[in-house]
DNA sequence: AATTATTTTGTAAGCGCTTACATTGAGTAG
DNA sequence: CTACTCAATGTAAGCGCTTACAAAATAATT
């Protein structure tokens, strides 16, 4: 692995000449520039990543965390803020936290230790205290799909209660009153936001909110399947399932399949998300668009602005709205 | 930030006592190793990772490159790769290539760069060549998904062949004669293997292929459902379809739905894969499986016995085997 | 107690770059 | 021709660590 000495030698300059010609930033007359890009590319020369980053005190790259790598919901993140910052040859470090306070603890930390420029974080175990500490830390830090208070300006939030209640209120709309919930894990704020959010459609719609009526999973599709046996007995012919994700919701319309309802005629269903799946599944799933790669390209934006000092070309916003998306498991009552 | 000079003046000690603690490796005494660990602790010390790379010649990061960042197939790679590594200590660095030469090879690079003390590259557009090049270069690399002659002690690949194989086969043990298939496109050589394996499976139950039962789709779901439509033209009356991926089994699905066929009564469909969603899908998704999750698997543990010298727990494998995985699409003739 | 072996600690030279500052060498003006 | 600019290049001091080697402290041996 050739190093800078190396090209230096091999041009006759010296080491801070070819260090200028690499970045490109200090003046250096044609002739000699021309003398190093010769010798780089006889050399096969490739700047160490690692030195540059301990001189400069720069890494161009940007941390980011997710809770899983897999799954719609973090493939669309991961890839959307790849794709905005790799634009400004920008590079993206990506750990996953599993939802566990010290394994998104130790994610951090990690990115940190890396010395990323910035992180953006989609951390869903770690403490408020923790993220408000991080961001007095100096490191650049962006946070996606959770409102920390004092931190608005860093956060990018969807509209979780309006989210829930657009997906209920589409269920009344359509003619629905009898609607049971299948929930996310309520300690998860945007799971309860969700489900106050379909309670405000209720009482709106002056319905009263059964608890027998609320079955909270896991999002995970297991807890659909187990959901719909379950409300079944709890809160039996309802004629609508509102669930607070798609994956729930597929485990939902299989069980509902299995106990021999008709989608939509006999059971409609709403999910949350619109991850790419849900138009996968048969029937195709009316669900409430997540806008996940708004939010991400957003994050994204933001920290080439603050951080690289390339103006975004969108106006930063951090609160997004979701829509409901209509396909063909609400049926008209 | 603290640095570590700064420790070594808290505890007293000089810098390499307190290098020698915190690698743990050297004999320090219980006293002193406790000062530096309490000075530590004060200044809440965070080693520096890029001066360490920088000064040990080793990042404890692999590489890995896959075609996309989305995507189940994706998903499931990274997630085992992470997985295996993360328990190890070493940390993964992610790119994406989206199955472009001039940016997978942007992205090797990067890598390389970067310092990462192996690759894992799930690469389709480079050259066999620069491969190559690559291995004699001294990178530590793994190849996923991609047999490279000469090269075989660095891939792990599943049976392609076989795999089209048994899908085709399947369709015809279930009596099915006029079968047609979706293929992957034909210059990448995993499509190219499965459509040689069908063709196989033909020749050997005594049918004969006929090109017009072929439509060569981009392996993505759109392509599914191009190919239905364009084969009922051209293919008429079939009563099987092979896909050679499940994302365009599910668009094929989709549209021989549209058109008015029951599966699996009047149209049987096998896909390719096994992600995550076909098992979402209705009817479920009668595949093939690509053990993909054991070949991240293995392509792991073989960075970690060859780079980090840490034994693998199994016997390391270079050839995986598809196998049917019987779901509810195929139905007996 | 003196000598030697062993363990623990310190010293200092890098790792491959960036960058402030010094130096050189033209080009201009007087 | 000398003095003075200003652009182009070079010099050298780090960035925060690791690690060979040397030195010092401690333990073991006679």
């Amino acid at each position: 692995m050739a190093t800078i000495y190396q090209v230096s030698e091999a041009a006759g300059v010296s080491l801070a000449t070819v260090s200028r010609v690499m970045n490109g930033n200090a003046k250096v007359s044609e002739r000699t520039r021309k003398k190093v890009e010769d010798a780089m590319a006889s050399l096969g020369y490739q700047p160490n990543a690692i030195a540059q980053s301990l001189a400069s005190n720069r890494t161009n790259s940007v941390g980011l965390l997710v809770s899983e790598l897999h799954g719609s919901y973090f493939g669309d993140l991961m890839s959307t803020v790849e794709h905005v910052l790799k634009k400004s040859g920008k590079h993206v470090i990506i750990t996953a936290g599993h939802v566990d306070e010290e394994r998104e603890h130790e994610a951090i930390e990690f990115l940190k230790s890396r010395r990323c420029d910035a992180l953006i974080l989609h951390a869903e175990a770690v403490s408020d205290d923790y993220l408000k500490k991080l961001v007095d830390s100096k490191v650049p830090v962006v946070v996606i799909n959770r409102k920390v208070d004092d931190l608005e300006q860093h956060c990018f939030v969807v509209d979780n209660v309006k989210g829930g209640y657009l997906a209920t209120k589409a269920a009344i709309d359509a003619g629905h009153t009898k609607i049971a919930y299948i929930s996310g894990p309520l300690f998860k704020k945007d799971a309860s936001d969700r489900l106050a959010g379909h309670k405000k459609a209720l009482e709106e719609a002056g319905l009263t909110f059964d608890s027998n009526s609320l079955f909270e999973g896991d999002f995970h599709e297991s807890t659909g399947q187990e959901g719909m046996h379950h409300l079944q007995a709890t809160f039996p012919d309802f004629t609508a399932l509102v669930c607070a994700n798609d994956e729930m919701a597929s485990g939902a319309m299989t069980a509902a399949r299995e106990a021999g309802f008709d989608i939509p005629t006999q059971l409609s269903i709403v999910g949350f998300d619109n991850v790419l799946f849900s138009r996968y599944l048969y029937p195709k799933l009316t669900t409430i668009n997540n806008p996940i790669h708004a939010m991400g390209e957003m994050a994204a934006y933001w920290v080439l602005e603050h951080v690289y000092d390339v103006k975004s070309p969108i106006q930063i916003e951090h609160l997004f709205v979701p829509e409901v998306v209509d396909r063909d498991t609400l049926g008209k009552l």
